[in-house]
DNA sequence: CCAAAAGTGTTTTTCCTACACCCATGT
DNA sequence: ACATGGGTGTAGGAAAAACACTTTTGG
């Protein structure tokens, strides 16, 4: 994994050097989470998480970047994840090897939709948000938390969280996906009736068996399209 | 003005390079105005109105790089002005001469702060947002397209206006620079309820005389810094 | 005294909040 | 029959929206 990472950078180079990173969240068992990789950079970084990135491509995007360091550093499909750019972390000493501005992503992904290997909890894969042991490579420790901030903020005036829910999903797991995310708790009735005001679900003629109580009725998102409303 | 736009670049780079553009907004006439440039770029652009932008040195911050090129190319004391970065823009065709990714930032001045010659109307130097003939050099009409989606939303949650205003202004005068900015009509005594149930205004022992009516209480925003709160 | 902009209150409607019980199913 | 989570309604308060007249000054 780290034989990819081609940030062998000259000093003294003309110009800035252009990388991208991103911050891959997903919601496993309501918990928020996140994935990261381990970082081999002696002297500096020895075995420590961080986030997946490198340097971006002459001839590809920054997200196209991005999206070929998720699949190479974690191996997950990169059309399976939905990006939005964040923001672009240029501090002149942020990469102790050198100058590396850095174009951060956030991408969401559905529990889900995760292959067996893409959901592998090896030291150094998907981490929980509520564990508060972030000590991160580099200056990602900033970036994930401004990636959170995002989320968060995100949330309350998007349908970006239908970027983090399977495609049928009940109204109890939305409601627990946006608990988990802002770390409140909702009224479960006043949620509902938020939710369905605003018209963007699609009630399913489905429902979810197989728990040990009444079934619940399917949704799904009716856009896929993540628009701008005013949800919480 | 040209002469020190160093965009000399070489084809080939090993890597993307990088430069800063700045939308730098100010209200003049109840009238958003954005500052405008000429790019002379043979034969890609002639004489054709741009941003103020050039590449980041090695040694600086995108920010710092932004503030320079905004003096070098307009001659406003970047100390004036207030920034936010915008995005980061990485189409690889998006500079006709060879792989420039752009940090793209926002910067608001208030329009009294501004010196006579930086208030200067020349033909390409401050611009009516209101007149729809911008078509800008690379692909500078998609950043100032954003840059104003990013405005408009950002002074409805917090108190970025601010940094429009004067010291000191009436509530008519901040009331019309959201009128301007939003496009649209506010309602008067809403306005000044919703205003003064923020709390983020003071008022000044003072009144704006001089007019040929009857004089307005002036007031100035109580913090410095802007912050977040639901503003309309 | 007239023109011009400043300043101010009330009513209606909509939205948010708090809160507790019955329902459908599996065991 | 019981345990489990699903599903629903109402009342009170806060905020938003609609709406028009009086006040203070300069000319």
């Amino acid at each position: 994994m780290e034989k990819s990472d081609n940030r062998g950078l000259k000093k003294n180079l003309r110009f800035a050097v252009l990388a991208s990173d991103v911050v891959l969240f997903s919601i496993n068992e309501e918990s928020l989470c996140v994935r990261l990789i381990s970082v081999n950079r002696p002297p500096y970084f020895v075995n420590k998480p961080g986030l997946p990135g490198g340097l971006i491509h002459p001839q590809e995007t920054a997200e196209k970047s991005t999206r070929r360091y998720l699949k190479e550093k974690t191996g997950i499909s990169p059309q399976k994840a939905y990006m939005e750019q964040l923001y672009t972390f240029s501090a002149v000493d942020r990469d102790p090897r050198g100058r590396v501005v850095a174009v951060a992503y956030m991408a969401l992904v559905p529990w889900n939709a995760l292959s067996g290997s893409e959901k592998n909890k090896n030291e150094y894969s998907w981490w929980s948000m509520a564990d508060k042991t972030h000590a991160l490579a580099y200056d990602h420790d900033k970036i994930l938390e401004l990636a959170l901030n995002r989320l968060r903020s995100r949330i309350r005036y998007t349908t970006l969280i239908s970027k983090l829910m399977p495609e049928e999903f009940t109204l109890t797991e939305l409601e627990k996906a946006y608990e988990s995310i802002l770390k409140t708790d909702l009224d479960k009735r006043n949620f509902r009736k938020k939710i369905s005001k605003l018209g963007i679900l699609k009630e399913l003629p489905r429902k979810r068996a197989g728990g040990r109580s009444r079934p619940a009725k399917l949704y799904k998102f009716s856009k896929n399209k993540v628009s701008e409303v005013e949800v919480l």
